[in-house]
DNA sequence: CCAAAAGTGTTCACGGTACACCCATGC
DNA sequence: GCATGGGTGTACCGTGAACACTTTTGG
């Protein structure tokens, strides 16, 4: 382990944003305004420097490429086949992000020429390995869901059970019973019951309920699962 | 994303390599032979090629540092932190492997003075901070082995029930009702039951069994669940 | 009054858990 | 014969899954 004099490879963070309307959930790229794979959608992402951490670097590409700031941000897989990128050798570190849509407006920044949401499944064709770091992060949505209640990240701060429901019912991948569903979720005893409802919907109008993190980190400590 | 001429971070790979016997879980480290830490235990590891993907990498450390191969093995964290490594910016892959203490000598080969397995539990103090890669890989197991029968991959080829109930003991951090360990695992039916016993035990001899890799992958393909 | 989603309980099947005694072997 | 782990079955309880109708609101 002597001291490395040799060519090394690069080393860059790329982020999956994901979002989530009642359209469904979407995914932040950003049009590439260079080559290789110019004009194409791509995660956003760029290199480390050497005075950041990781983690800070994927923080600041998320700020820089895609305006986006304290977000929720997990690590996800380190992708370091050889060819993944056509130029030279880079090995990315992948994180994943949850934003609330409604919050955010994606903005393209610096060097990206187009920023966007787009929905999860119909994915444009993506630079390098990226919609295998986007089909990763689906993944890990997948099995994270079941034992953290993420969802809550994804929502505006104030949602019906239906929205959660809907948004779990992405996220997994199937339907789920609506009973079922309330009388499990209610049951964790991590949602305020608000006194408000929506407004100026074509039904009866849904309640309203708010995440309650307090109780949440309480329950937490004691142990508890979180399995829906 | 210009091309990038700056200072680049370094990228390693680390790999934590347990090993299990009737002792308990084991880990194998690496006396180092050199500045800095020098003569401190570390684990497996070095930098990674310009030619060679990191997954790569790990497997050729493992072979070269600790005599090791054909070892089943995952990628566990990337741990970026800026001051990791006293000398310059590295950041390291970090990786787990899972080997039959009874197959594998670890040898110490290459520019490793020595190596050795430490019980798990009553580790010297590590270089870097290989004691929090450690521990990730300790905490990986332990949520793993409740989804994935891994244990196989550490038991000898034929291994009694008792010796598996242990093994998920250690690394579940508590102790399981015998009766309902056996019911549970044999049910899984990915056990042959072999017309095989222990000899020379001071007691009752204990049937053998092996792990039935083929009723394993059909039962995977049918969406099956081993939690324990 | 019609469409569309909200809201609400009960039953059943299964799996997890708790629990105690006899058996085979080496010394 | 004794110490040591191997080996076996049953009863209870809690949780997950299935399932249908009434209510409210806007148009």
């Amino acid at each position: 382990m002597a001291t490395y004099a040799h060519a090394r490879p690069a080393l860059t963070v790329d982020c999956v944003v994901l979002g989530y309307d009642d359209a469904g959930l979407k995914v932040a790229l950003i049009r590439r305004g260079l080559a290789p794979y110019l004009g194409r959608w791509a995660l956003p992402g760029g290199f480390v420097h050497v005075d950041e951490s990781v983690d800070d670097a994927a923080r600041r590409e998320l700020a820089e490429e895609a305006g986006l700031s304290r977000v929720w941000l997990e690590q996800l897989y380190t992708f370091g086949a050889v060819g993944r990128d056509p130029r030279e050798r880079v090995v990315t570190v992948a994180y994943w992000a949850l934003v609330r849509l409604a919050d955010h407006r994606v903005q393209a920044a610096t060097d990206a020429s187009e920023a966007a949401w787009h929905a999860l499944d119909e994915l444009p064709r993506l630079a390098f390995d990226h919609a295998a770091i986007v089909a990763a992060a689906r993944e890990r949505l997948r099995s994270k869901v079941r034992w953290q209640p993420i969802g809550f990240e994804l929502l505006p701060r104030k949602f019906t059970l239906g929205q959660l429901q809907r948004l779990y019912e992405m996220a997994l991948g199937r339907a789920l019973d609506k009973r079922n569903f309330r009388k499990k979720v209610l049951a964790l005893g991590i949602l305020d019951e608000l006194d408000e409802h929506e407004r100026n919907v074509a039904h009866r109008a849904a309640r309203l309920y708010r995440f309650d993190e307090t109780a949440y980190r309480q329950r937490l400590r004691d142990g508890f699962s979180f399995e829906l």
